[in-house]
DNA sequence: ACTGTAGCGGAGGCTACCCTCCACTTCAAA
DNA sequence: TTTGAAGTGGAGGGTAGCCTCCGCTACAGT
């Protein structure tokens, strides 16, 4: 009920700090931690983390409680980054509006990847996350489907999955990533 | 070279034992690493793999040195009924085999998931067994292809990676997986 | 039935990581 | 500039999982 008006990393518990030395830390280790979830999976050590922010490992604690407010934060940013991206391509041609954001996602899903599997589909977070990344993307996807480019049996929900699963795969180059996407959009465009 | 006589598991570097009871040990153990692996990913412990085999800790030792012997025999385990399932749907109508194996080959994405993290391209039993699901399942492909029920601008393992990606990820209910994987086969169908 | 040996279980040392606690440092308001 | 509150780092106790070692068990060949 907020998303549409706040980013949804304001509702994350954690708060970015006033004091100028621990805002810069904060940031760091948002950062640091994103970089190890990315590389390590939702697993990767929190003592690795602080050591990569370059802060002592209390600083990270005392930030982030517990490794899912880490999660959430940096999974919140994520997704406000995302509605941006969207609002930008908002006035391109439907479809082409449509992948381009698309494009965007599939940069989301190897944070999502690790993230998901951590954060269980009932909290509160995630939650007005996919709602608020709704919100952004669904209106380009009606869009499409309106205009007759998209087939008219499948869901937003649906393409969002087939997209996360499809780039969160490994691939040994990206062009091969992009050719199946392209195929596998194909079958999204197919004429029903 | 061997893969189109023996199984690949033949090539494992681990052997079943010839006594009964240790035999038995043995297939416990690998039909619970399957399970645990599944459940917990690459990371799950070995100490709950033994107990849920109901064995000792070293028993799995003796029979799994490593947590790679164990990945690589439950790998090629999962692999070689794979093959055969390739053998069975042989002599179906070309686009109805390829995509009645694929069938098979989505639920061999769990545990390929898990163990894909763990088991780098260069082991030589990813890469045997690699090349013996090629050998299986690339003949239903060329045939689709040739008959023309397949586009022609993409590979085997162009498919498979896509289907791969698409069913290694979380879905609420296997219904809208198939609908999405549905999709996507649409795509590959397309004509050119 | 006997017996040697392959196989067994789990205790225990080791390591990596979790998280708390507290003496010290640095910021910014007055 | 002072000062105290906010912030800091890292030592260290606790836990969980890894893997080895060794005295015991039970299979299978004679």
């Amino acid at each position: 009920m907020t998303a549409d008006t706040f980013p949804v990393s304001a509702i994350v518990a954690s708060q970015r700090p006033h004091r100028k030395d621990a805002a810069r830390n904060y940031d760091a280790l948002l950062a640091a931690a994103r970089e190890a979830f990315a590389e390590n999976g939702a697993e990767a050590s929190l003592e690795d983390v602080a050591r990569r922010a370059g802060v002592g490992i209390a600083t990270l604690y005392r930030n982030f409680p517990t490794r899912r407010h880490l999660f959430e934060s940096v999974y919140a940013d994520e997704v406000d980054d995302l509605c941006r991206v969207a609002r930008e391509v908002a006035d391109r041609e439907p479809w082409e509006a449509l992948t381009s954001w698309l494009g965007r996602f599939v940069a989301y899903t190897v944070t999502k990847r690790a993230i998901r599997e951590a954060l269980d589909n009932e909290s509160e977070v995630f939650l007005a996350c996919r709602e608020s990344m709704f919100q952004a993307g669904g209106p380009l996807f009606d869009r499409a489907q309106q205009a007759g480019e998209v087939r008219g049996d499948i869901s937003f929900d649906d393409l969002l999955r087939m997209v996360s699963g499809i780039s969160g795969t490994y691939f040994p180059d990206d062009a091969q990533r992009d050719r199946i996407l392209g195929v596998a959009l194909d079958g999204v465009r197919a004429n029903r």
